[in-house]
DNA sequence: GTCTATATACTGATAGAC
DNA sequence: GTCTATCAGTATATAGAC
C-alpha cells in the first residue's frame, strides 16, 4: 500500500530517498498544522520541491497521510519489538513507550491531532481509526487476561475496563503533556496506574 | 467578553436570539470539523444567513468561537452546580458529567476536536487551552487534597498524579467513545477509576 | 523526476446599498 | 440587520514542457 517497490535493483534509490524526506517533513507539517491544515505545498518546501514535484512521489494528499500513518505504525511495532510481547511484558512495553515518547513531540502532536480529527464520520481517515483503536484494545485486552490468568492482577479488576482505561490514559495524558510539558511526566502516572492493579512489580 | 448586553430592555430580542441561533450552529460546525476546516458560510446557511449577515453578529472567526468556548464553560458550570463543590463531591460531579456527555455527542467532538487543534503553538486558542488545563487541574487537585485529609484517600495515592490521571481518562475516553460508542461506558469506568483509590463509596 | 502555468474551488473579511 | 458583490489569499490537483 505504501512504497510498491517492483523494481529489483538499486536504480531508484534517489526516489526512495526523495519519498522517505516527504514522509518525514509530511510527519512536521501534519503534526502541528493537522491534516486539514497542514498543507501540500508546506511539505514540498521542506524538502526543496515545489507542489507539483510532490505530487509525483505521492499522488494525493489523502494517500500521502496514508504513507505517514503506517510509518508511524511501523515505529511503534519497531519500538514495541517483533514478535509483540504478551502480558504483563506488552504493559511494560506501554509504559516504554511513554517515555520514548516524552522525547519526541511531534510524534505526540501528531497523534494527538489526527486521531482527534479521525473521529469526525467524514474524515477521510476516520475507518483507520475506527480499527486501529479496536487493534490496540484487542491488544490490551488480551494482555491484561494473560496477567489475570497468571495470578498477576489484582482480583476484583475488570480486564477490559483496564485496558481502555489504560488506552484512555495514553492519549489524555499526551494531551496535556502537550500543553504543560514540564508538570507531567506520562510514563510515571502510567506506571503508578498499572502498579495499582497489578499484583507484582512492573 | 460575549454578550456585552449594554440596552436594558427587550428591544434587542431578536438580536440575541440570532445569536444564540449561530452559537448552536457553530458548535455543531466546529464539533465535526473543528476549527479550521469549519467555515462561516457552514454555520450561516444553518441558521438562513449570508456569511455577511453572520459576521454582523460575530465580527470575525476567531471570536464566533471565544463565545463558543465560553458558552461551553459555563454549560459545564452549570451541571457541576454553583459554588463549586469540593472533596468527593466534585468528584461525583466529574462522574456525572461523564454520564452527561453520553447524552450529547455534539459537545463531545467539540471538545476532543478544539483541545486537540489548541496544542498547537501557533493555535489562536493555545494559551486559552493551556490556562484552562491548569484551572481544571487545580480545582481536582484540590477535591483530593481535601479528600485524602478527611481520610476518603487510600494511603499512597499522590494527589497530583491523580487528578493528572482523572482529566487524562475524561479526555482519552471521549476518544475511544466517539470511534465506538457502544463499546464505551466512560462514567462506568470513571467511577471504577475512582473507586479504585479511595476508601468511601463514590 | 521536476518544473511552470493553470484550472477550480473555497476561505475570511470588507464595502456599501437597502 | 441583512444583503450582494467582491477582494485577496490559499488550497488540491492537472496539463504539458523539459
Amino acid at each position: 500500500m505504501t512504497t510498491t517497490s517492483r523494481k529489483p535493483r538499486g536504480e531508484y534509490a534517489k526516489t526512495r530517498t526523495r519519498r522517505r524526506e516527504i514522509l518525514e517533513a509530511a510527519v512536521e507539517v501534519f503534526s502541528s498544522s493537522g491534516f486539514h491544515k497542514g498543507s501540500l505545498r508546506d511539505v514540498a518546501e521542506r524538502v526543496g520541491l515545489s507542489q507539483p514535484g510532490l505530487l509525483h512521489h505521492f499522488p494525493s494528499k489523502e494517500i500521502l497521510l496514508e504513507a505517514v500513518l503506517t510509518w508511524r505504525d511501523d515505529q511503534s511495532r519497531v519500538l514495541l519489538g517483533d514478535p509483540f510481547p504478551g502480558g504483563i511484558d506488552l504493559l511494560r512495553g506501554m509504559v516504554e513507550l511513554a517515555r520514548y515518547n516524552q522525547g519526541t513531540p511531534e510524534l505526540v502532536e501528531l497523534h494527538v491531532m489526527l486521531s482527534a480529527e479521525g473521529t469526525s464520520h467524514d474524515h477521510p481517515l476516520h475507518q483507520y481509526f475506527v480499527d486501529r483503536y479496536a487493534e490496540v484494545f484487542a491488544m490490551i485486552d488480551t494482555a491484561f487476561r494473560d496477567a489475570e490468568a497468571a495470578g498477576e492482577l489484582k482480583p476484583g479488576v475488570e480486564c477490559g475496563s483496564a485496558a481502555r482505561t489504560l488506552i484512555a490514559l495514553m492519549d489524555g495524558l499526551q494531551v496535556q503533556w502537550l500543553l504543560h510539558r514540564e508538570g507531567v511526566d506520562m510514563a510515571g502516572d502510567l506506571a503508578r496506574y498499572l502498579q495499582s492493579i497489578l499484583t507484582v512489580d512492573l
